[in-house]
DNA sequence: GAGTGGTCTAGACCACGCC
DNA sequence: GCGTGGTCTAGACCACTCG
């Protein structure tokens, strides 16, 4: 009867998906089932902690624990450096810039960045191909007040987020995901019509509570982020 | 210097966050930790393992711990149920059935389904209301083979997602996110214009190795995921 | 072979949340 | 109160992998 956490793990899972403990119901307690595979309290505690980060149950002092009425609650996506997802299909990576200019920051922007009244920012056009093919537009705005020596930095042949990653390596982020339309511009580069629906990623990068860099993402035409579980 | 493992945890992070630890470089063995914040291995153990689910840190045996050279590596995005999502907000949620029809599935649904040649699907066309306004517009197709019982249930009433919650409470999914344009069809339900870019969930429900449903999922206009971390 | 993380145990105390 | 999960400890053995 000695079982890992890992088998535990299954066992419980596969108890619930047969229907021995369906949605709502309550598990026995940890005590209980230790006892039960012959294990320690620890390793049921293991096993029934993965099982709550993964939302398959929920667990609450005193009441216990129970399956949860929707399994389905989240679902990761890698967010891939650019570069390492090209190179992972076999394809060669290129980057381009298309333009780099310091601006003071327009008030969309200073909303969006929570700047003060008149910081500079540099925005940074850029492309990223596979092979050949156009695969992402980069449209970023870099905090000059925070970050004064991207001035001086080489854009034309540093990828703007490999440097930034050299610079603030970890930081707080904010991802957010939606579907937009080709502008002329955005159509040029990435070959496509005016008005074909792309995917667009933004993110907002902070550091000690202040905006270091928004960038907007517009993945080639037919991009998917797929995941399983 | 009693600690906690999310002391410890936090501890490491602010390390790697202030410098002291740059990516690429060697974390201290466990052991060392250990002693070093007067806490057993295994707490130091979960501090790490936790980072490491992160994507924080990189663990191999022999080698050590080491600071991953880009932490970026994964998001989760919260999958919600719609009547939640809906409720969430304080909004009224309603459910309208507007088409249910059992047909042999389509050469093109057959190979995304991985259908034996004449299956019969049940499919079906809703939409989901956040107050008047329509949220999302749901087109199912349901596996005859699998849940005959599927052409007895009443969706008129019954939302799908929910209904085949009680019949397969817990199952394997693979979902993926795209843009797509609306058609007039969508553009009618969804309040919007032909060609306005949309974003799509697209979720294929397998059980046993069998595909039981698949569903595409178009939100409203200017729907977003977002997520921080 | 030897070092590092991966896991398990047996026991303990704590903290939350019902009653 | 008191039961359940949350966490910590000290020690042990195992498994992977590098040199």
């Amino acid at each position: 009867m000695a079982a890992t956490y890992r088998e535990i793990k299954a066992d419980i899972l596969g108890r619930i998906t047969r229907g021995d403990w369906p949605p709502g119901s309550l598990i026995p307690g940890e005590m209980e089932l230790a006892e039960s595979y012959g294990a320690a309290r620890a390793t049921v505690n293991r096993a029934m902690r993965e099982l709550a980060e993964d939302g398959i149950i929920e667990r609450k002092r005193k009441s216990g624990t129970r399956v949860r009425m929707s399994p389905l609650r989240q679902a990761r996506f890698d967010i891939p450096v650019v570069r390492r997802e090209i190179e992972e299909q076999g394809a060669a990576y290129r980057y381009a810039l298309v333009s780099s200019e310091a601006v003071v920051a327009p008030d969309w922007l200073r909303a969006r960045m929570a700047l003060a009244a008149g910081t500079e920012v540099l925005h940074l056009v850029c492309l990223h191909f596979a092979d050949a093919a156009p695969w992402q537009h980069e449209d970023r705005w870099i905090n000059l007040g925070l970050l004064p020596q991207a001035r001086d930095a080489d854009f034309a042949t540093s990828v703007p987020t490999e440097w930034l990653m050299s610079q603030i390596p970890f930081s707080a982020v904010e991802i957010s995901i939606s579907a937009t339309a080709a502008d002329r511009a955005l159509a040029a580069h990435l070959d496509c019509s005016a008005g074909d629906p792309l995917m667009m990623t933004e993110r907002l990068t902070r550091w000690n509570d202040q905006t270091v860099t928004y960038v907007r993402l517009v993945h080639r035409p037919g991009h998917r982020m797929t995941t399983r579980y």
